[in-house]
DNA sequence: AAAGTTATACGAAAGGAATCGTAATATCCA
DNA sequence: TGGATATTACGATTCCTTTCGTATAACTTT
């Protein structure tokens, strides 16, 4: 599946978060943030569909749009293109740039130091 | 400063590599991975440097070109824009999603959990 | 039923990035 | 010196994304 871009990864997200949306569900989401108008919404949600990044329920006159990739998968993938591109493949320089910007709760890092164990756990 | 593009970052990756170089050593790296015109790096180079992305010397006839933005500025503006356009702004699943799919060393993994530890006692 | 509102469809235009051809200029070497 | 080679400069073209105007169709309201 190809990379979506930023205006589809927006549109992306808030279908995740919402699960099915109407094009005008989204634009007001979208409005929220941003200027644009509503057919320019409509034409990237349409573009998305054709690429197969979407699915649409057509039954009624409103179509209702569904994520057809999983976040998880996108997530991964956009993830390991920026790690190529600007990090030198090295997972350890991006996990502590990230870690070190948004300074996590203390709950978020135990959570991580789990993470860390369980993954550990699997080498040996 | 602006988001490099594509072919800027692939650029200033190797110029933070290689500290300076010219547009032919540049294109040299380039082409092992990329096929690719010489103009076509000439030109993207010239541009970053009407951007002030890098900067050079045109003391010789060759330029001798540098990055002039700091790898981790970059890289850090570069996390943060995908950690908000395709993580809900969570620097905790952004890195679960890093630490999974590259299968850090043992090593890597200690360094990480020092990290850790490190901003924890910050937070105190 | 007519008028107004809300959808989708479609194409065109605008903007930005990347690619490449060609010209002008400098350097090298036989 | 003169021809070959390497370098920068510049413009044009192509490609992709985004934006938007307009047409058409389907509902809603009175």
């Amino acid at each position: 599946m190809s990379k979506p871009t930023e205006a589809e990864l927006e549109i992306l997200s808030l279908l995740w978060e919402m699960k099915e949306a109407s094009v005008r569900q989204i634009h007001e989401r979208l409005s929220e943030t941003k200027e644009t108008g509503y057919t320019t919404t409509l034409k990237i949600m349409q573009i998305m569909h054709a690429k197969g990044m979407v699915t649409r329920d057509e039954k009624s006159r409103t179509h209702i749009y569904r994520a057809a990739i999983k976040q998880g998968d996108t997530q991964k993938s956009l993830l390991k293109n920026l790690m190529n591109s600007a990090f030198g493949g090295s997972a350890k320089s991006l996990v502590m740039q990230a870690l070190g910007q948004e300074e996590p709760s203390k709950e978020e890092l135990d959570e991580i130091r789990a993470f860390l164990d369980q993954l550990e756990n699997k080498k040996s």
